[in-house]
DNA sequence: AGCCAGGACGGAT
DNA sequence: ATCCGTCCTGGC
């Protein structure tokens, strides 16, 4: 489908602000949904709003226009969108790429530790990200799950291509991501085939909960975390570690490490130099260091490491 | 060919 | 509360 309807907007950022490692972050395994252009610094992002109204995002860095910190969005839509419904869009970016965070309270946070600050120069402004919704963060992370990186791209893309749509904006063609609806009419023997293997079940189970509670989003964050992750987990195929995905990168809270084995080896070394410390004496170590913010620091480390070493996505593939 | 890694579940303890 | 076998596929 293109899009060819646009609508310009210019969203302020809380300053110090980084566009490219905002919208763009170099641990995730690339899928059909963006595509980020280093030489031009521009990003592109398909979106659904309300399920049903296929957006494309063209974003730039706002500092480039001389206006200051922030984003410039062309909003791409088949035809002209409501005011109210380009509010909530509007609304939606400022959320996802947290550009009304004062991320000065982070930093004055672990001022004191000299080792970060070195990263934090280099990362000046980045914000925790996540442009997908609830739903579609949860069959992200289902797909993290018992995998590499090359396969959860396999799987990931399978199901685009199956029940995603193309989308075609700004010259760039991306898939937008499926519906609940879309997952909830395929058959479990069909999702098999797409290699997804038993998490075929899961996914139907992800997509029955969201079709049957349209209103989750809404109520999850209202709730406490803990509440929050016990709501998530009630769903088959979502366990500690996909709840805390999504409770970290959508539900923003900073306070929480997501562990997996790969960023536990990371995150090991870093604090200890060796890599193969448990997971609960790493998680206390960085309470100790860096408190309610452990998990936005953890995100730095991490993010900072992928950029000087790209070769890493390589080797989570392996070992 | 066989074996293993990677989260979550479900049943057993 | 904690442990174990199982799910599935790709890579060795």
């Amino acid at each position: 489908m293109k899009l060819e309807f646009v609508t310009d907007l210019i969203l302020k950022a809380i300053e110090p602000f980084n566009f490219r490692y905002t919208v763009y972050k170099p641990s995730h395994f690339p899928t059909k949904l963006e595509y980020y252009n280093k030489e031009t610094d521009v990003f592109y992002r398909s979106i659904r709003y309300n399920d049903d109204i296929l957006i494309g995002l063209e974003l730039s860095d706002l500092e480039k226009s001389g206006k200051g910190s922030g984003i410039y969005a062309k909003i791409y839509s088949k035809k002209e969108l409501d005011p109210s419904d380009l509010n909530n869009i509007r609304k939606r970016i400022i959320y996802s790429y947290g550009l009304e965070e004062n991320i000065n309270n982070f930093y004055s946070a672990v001022s004191n530790d000299i080792e970060l600050s070195r990263i934090i120069t280099a990362l000046n402004g980045m914000r925790n990200s996540c442009i997908e919704n609830l739903f579609e963060i949860l069959n992200i992370s289902l797909f993290l799950q018992n995998a590499n990186v090359r396969r959860s791209q396999n799987m990931m893309q399978a199901m685009l291509t199956n029940f995603g749509c193309p989308i075609k904006f700004g010259n760039i063609c991306l898939f937008s991501f499926y519906t609940p609806k879309a997952v909830v009419n395929a058959s479990i023997d069909y999702l098999r085939s797409l290699k997804i293997g038993y998490r075929a079940k899961y996914a139907k189970e992800i997509a029955n909960f969201f079709y049957d509670n349209n209103n989750i989003e809404y109520t999850l964050r209202s709730m406490p975390f803990n509440d929050a992750k016990k709501e998530l987990m009630k769903i088959k195929g979502i366990g500690p570690y996909s709840a805390n995905l999504a409770l970290f990168a959508y539900l923003k809270h900073p306070n929480l490490i997501n562990f997996d084995v790969w960023n536990k080896k990371i995150l090991s070394k870093y604090i200890f130099g060796r890599e193969d410390i448990n997971i609960s004496e790493i998680n206390n170590a960085c309470e100790a260091r860096w408190g309610d913010f452990k998990g936005y620091a953890c995100l730095y480390i991490i993010e900072d490491l992928f950029i000087q070493k790209p070769e890493l996505q390589y080797w989570r593939e392996r070992k």
